[in-house]
DNA sequence: CAATCTTATTAAAAAAAATTAATAAATATC
DNA sequence: GATATTTATTAATTTTTTTTAATAAGATTG
């Protein structure tokens, strides 16, 4: 059954049925981030007396939403009950676009990953055809699952480029008529859609299940062919006006003559990303350097072939790769200069090289940031990898569907 | 008489006394950021009754900090009282430190200035000799204005360089011995002090008192000797993880000789600042320009006088600081692709040259910006120029006793 | 300018929530 | 292993808050 608390009549309410729907929601997210509970918990939590809980909870659970696990450990004492939101009530699902596959996933409520498919091939081009196929995939997966279909909730689907979340409007890729992407999709699949900018999500995700702790402002780089970064200030995602915060790739720190995507001179992305990379290997290779990769036809070469080859430990891979890394070094120190944060996590396709990218920024950020500063800072790898970006989608829906539609 | 409510209780209470104590609070903080309000207002704002809300303002009124403005206007009807802070129940002294001169501002609890000393004599060195000095502005300040000693419920003191607002301590000046600096003027001025970075401030003065309508995430840029940033990010200022964020001045965007201050080559600061200003300035009269501002010794040329020059139509500083603008531009242009912001406010000494700094800056920010983010953001004068900061540092301290002391 | 309509304030009644007390269940200690 | 201690749940009572109603004050309109 769809939950009632889907349904949102909060504007009609007033007094304390308006109020007792606020209490409901704060139990809901509180659920939501921080797991499950005990009603002392929760009534240190609202401020609420324990009948009062009591009866709230009472009536989630007759809802279908909440769920009684029963007892648990106690300190000494009674053992109470423990609620949480009942995890096969609703699921979430998040795809994640990249250019040549696609990753699937399915969570349920409680977060827990149910099923996932990755590197589905997929060819990303901005037409119809591709927007169809891509369809057609999702269908399928929903079909593969065990779950009914009106059970899962909504969708979030992870693009590159600039997405405008609140208005559901992608501008870099399907962009074909006046509809929002987001309304395409739902119209298509029959399924609340909420986009994400790619590099966002896969933030979002480290946020929730991977290498962050405590830290309340983190930045998440996203180191792929292109570069993007993710920001979390003060626990929460960082939009800016439209949600097109985070474009590191374009920062003019070097003069070179080498024209960027983006039409410009300089961009940090000519010189230290994974098509930079690319183009600096085949560089080499003509130049009559030796590496363990060899393709017959230097047009072929994938990001993804260096990366293999450099965690072979192919000298060159390893070297091109170093050589990126002060470079981008370079650009995080000045994020480093401009956030002051308390995390920086070195995410995306070429972070999976390891150490071999890890050690060569590390080393440019001492160098080039103020030392004050960076020694506030630490800097990790991610630590969901590849999956960081379904995870983040996934548990984007959930955060939204739970936030406004209780 | 000092309030009872900036004695906090809060943690010994539990149940409806705490709760009480919030909703106090709450109302309190809608005062202090929206203004006065009437009871309707605050019913809406609490989500609490008519009879709820109007004890508690009767209490509000008892204890002194509230005060009941009379009528008010209506749009048929009845006119309903408007009640508001008590604006003589206590009063907020900011100091601004400027390189030579320091601006003191006194602001009572409706935010109302009552009393300002601009470019009051005072050479900032890091010596005890230099802070007693201006412990003893403070106090003259003080004792010249008509308002009991006990009135005044706090001191915000701004500092350039780096500031821990948290901790109380400063880095770049005053940091002589193990106590943090606002512990040192507590004790020396018997007054609860808080410090904050210049730029911090002079964005926290425009944000509530100037430029800004309803925008939630905006830069201020704080262009003087050298270059600062504060940064509003949905509403709060933000500070990063120790409040050192906003450290704009050591960009390495240019690839050119000069060392800066930081240690390091190729800093914005370099080539588009006051000190860069000066230097250039210099360079040119040497190499034969001619200009409007004569100087027996050029040592003796000030930034302020190259500024004075250019809003006097001399042609050789307006072309230099077209100069700088064309670069903080670049610089601009970054932060923009970076935050997306809604607004970006030009403010500090430099920016007092108005259009000739305004334009080249705009121009140089469409060429250098992704155009999708750019079209976003609007790039405005700062309204308050030298007050900025006073303001800035009056409303925040005034904020913090508000929130963490009623 | 009187009648009607809005909105605010105050007072009384009804509903809701917090306390308090009582009971139950588990743990720690002697 | 019995008793005391700690904590949770449930029930009864008291307090608080909301709701409803009544009254007051001003604005609008014919």
């Amino acid at each position: 059954m769809k939950s009632d608390f889907f349904d949102d009549n909060s504007d009609i309410l007033t007094g304390v049925a308006y109020k007792n729907i606020h209490i409901r929601k704060k139990i809901i997210s509180y659920f939501a981030d921080a797991g499950n509970a005990t009603i002392a918990e929760l009534c240190k939590e609202t401020n609420l007396s324990v009948p009062k809980v009591t009866t709230l909870i009472t009536e989630l659970i007759a809802g279908g939403l909440v769920k009684d696990f029963g007892k648990v450990g106690s300190t000494g004492g009674r053992r109470p009950n423990i609620y949480g939101l009942a995890p096969d009530s609703g699921f979430f699902l998040g795809v994640d676009v990249k250019h040549n596959h696609i990753n699937i996933g399915l969570i349920d409520l409680q977060k827990k990953l149910i099923k996932i498919s990755k590197d589905v091939p997929y060819n990303l081009n901005n037409t119809a055809e591709s927007f169809s196929e891509l369809c057609e995939l999702i269908r399928s997966f929903i079909k593969d699952t065990a779950i009914a279909k009106d059970k899962i909730l909504g969708l979030g689907l992870n693009l590159s480029g600039r997405i405008n979340y609140s208005t559901g409007y992608s501008y870099s890729f399907f962009h074909f008529n006046e509809d929002p992407l987001s309304k395409l999709l739902e119209k298509e699949l029959n399924l609340k859609t909420y986009l994400e900018n790619d590099s966002r999500a896969m933030a979002y995700g480290e946020f929730n299940c991977g290498v962050v702790k405590e830290e309340k402002n983190v930045l998440f780089l996203n180191l792929d062919y292109g570069l993007g970064m993710g920001a979390m200030i003060n626990n929460e995602l960082y939009y800016g006006k439209s949600g097109f915060a985070g474009e590191i790739g374009h920062m003019p720190l070097f003069s070179n003559e080498t024209i960027c995507q983006c039409g410009k001179k300089g961009c940090l992305e000519t010189e230290a990303s994974g098509r930079a990379l690319i183009a600096m290997f085949k560089e080499k290779l003509l130049t009559g350097s030796s590496s363990s990769l060899k393709k017959e036809a230097h047009d072929d070469i994938q990001m993804q072939d260096i990366i293999n080859a450099a965690n072979n430990d192919d000298v060159l891979s390893i070297e091109l790769i170093a050589t990126i890394g002060e470079k981008l070094g370079r650009g995080i120190a000045l994020l480093i200069n401009i956030f002051n944060p308390e995390l920086v996590i070195l995410g995306g396709a070429l972070a999976s090289t390891g150490e071999h990218l890890h050690l060569p920024i590390k080393s440019a950020v001492n160098k080039f940031s103020l030392s004050l500063v960076n020694s506030d800072t630490q800097l990790k790898l991610s630590k969901l990898g590849e999956e960081a970006g379904v995870m983040g989608a996934c548990l984007l829906v959930r955060k939204r569907l739970l936030e406004y539609s209780i």
